[in-house]
DNA sequence: TGTACATCAGTGAACGCGCGTTCACTGATGTAC
DNA sequence: TGTACATCAGTGAACGCGCGTTCACTGATGTAC
């Protein structure tokens, strides 16, 4: 029963897109092929048509997950400004915290990564570069002593960090989770150069694009 | 084949070392009770005999590993004086990064957590204020505006996500990674009020104790 | 445009294996007398 | 102190199940003539 180029190609996008959910809900050790197959309306044999291996596919879906599958990144297109203060108040939300489905795939995945293959760590890597160019180019003045392009590794760092933090404590200690966010939040915002924001005040000062 | 209470003790401690070992090193998902038992020199029945199951397990192996398995810990119960850069500098390390075994069970084990049930959040949740208390009491002051308690939970947050961004990024960017820890580890620093160090100075200015 | 056939995406049964958990049993310990 | 026996930590076989991966097969697509 061959099918079209295009309905392969989409099936294969459906593999890709049904794996970085799943991952990011799951754990990549925590979903089988199976149900990746199941989700995109397959059988597993045809998973391993498009893709050698579990790893394999886990690599090209944690790429997916911090590109095209990045929620984010998506409702950014229109904006032309990068906007930190914006970046952080989504990036470190409860709502973002508890939404795995569509969050970002570092963050879900951080801890799991270094225990896969060089070839998802690369995909992590080609992410969080993406990750720290975004914050870089939208950095403002600061009082620390640091390069541009430290603070920004470091905020990005410490982004993954808090969400992943706010996760595991949300089940036993939600106000000790919500305040980790809003700490991280506050905290970052003044390393990147930001006025400090009162959690009433929604308006966030434009801070000059750097690129 | 009945044994006496201490040995008894001793092996109900053997398969909590084992465990918070194994989790560390390879997941929470990534290891079996029989891997657990057979490094505790036990059978998978005498596991059930001390755990109701490898869930409950997981919660006790990770209670062990931020207090009594914590390597940084112990080192220190003869210092009297807390001293953050003496922390940072340990536990963003390229060392601390690549010692998986011995290293701090929170940063191991990060994004797994959340998808455990409540009594593994619930010991990570303690771990985690313990460690927010340990780099509480030794914050000095600093130019960023927040309460002490706040850029505490905002540094350990940080920490955490630092080594496990480091550890992500590690098999394929093995460069970044050192810089992720470096620019962290400069900038978790200065929010805690210490002097700005370059690489080559080693000597940190001792912080005035908070407690 | 029409025919013949090679291609290959997808199917589904089967592979060996390890998973978490249960349970009947063992036998030295700990206790009651 | 000596005897009788209940306790229970630990053993190891067995449970059903899902895992990642392989492979013979299907049949419509895509291509060569």
């Amino acid at each position: 029963m061959r099918i079209t180029k295009e309905k392969a190609a989409e099936n294969r996008a459906s593999l890709i897109k049904a794996a970085a959910r799943l991952f990011r809900e799951h754990g990549i050790d925590g979903v089988g092929v199976a149900d990746i197959s199941k989700a995109a309306k397959l059988t597993h044999g045809a998973l391993y048509a498009h893709f050698p291996s579990k790893e394999a596919l886990a690599a090209e879906a944690l790429a997916y997950g911090t590109k095209d599958g990045n929620e984010y990144l998506k409702s950014l297109d229109k904006d032309d400004d990068p906007d930190l203060g914006k970046y952080l108040e989504y990036y470190l939300s409860p709502r973002h915290r508890d939404n795995l489905a569509v969050s970002c795939s570092m963050a879900a995945s951080a801890s799991e990564i270094g225990r896969q293959d060089e070839a998802v760590s690369a995909s992590f890597s080609e992410g969080f570069n993406d990750m720290v160019e975004l914050v870089e180019a939208s950095l403002g003045d600061s009082a620390v002593q640091a390069t541009a392009h430290e603070r920004a590794l470091a905020i990005v760092a410490a982004m993954i960090g808090g969400v992943a933090v706010a996760r595991a404590t949300a089940k036993s200690r939600p106000k000790l989770s919500e305040q980790v966010l809003r700490a991280t939040r506050a905290i970052l915002a003044e390393i990147g150069g930001m006025e400090p924001r009162t959690s009433s005040s929604r308006t966030v000062r434009k801070v000059k694009k750097a690129a």
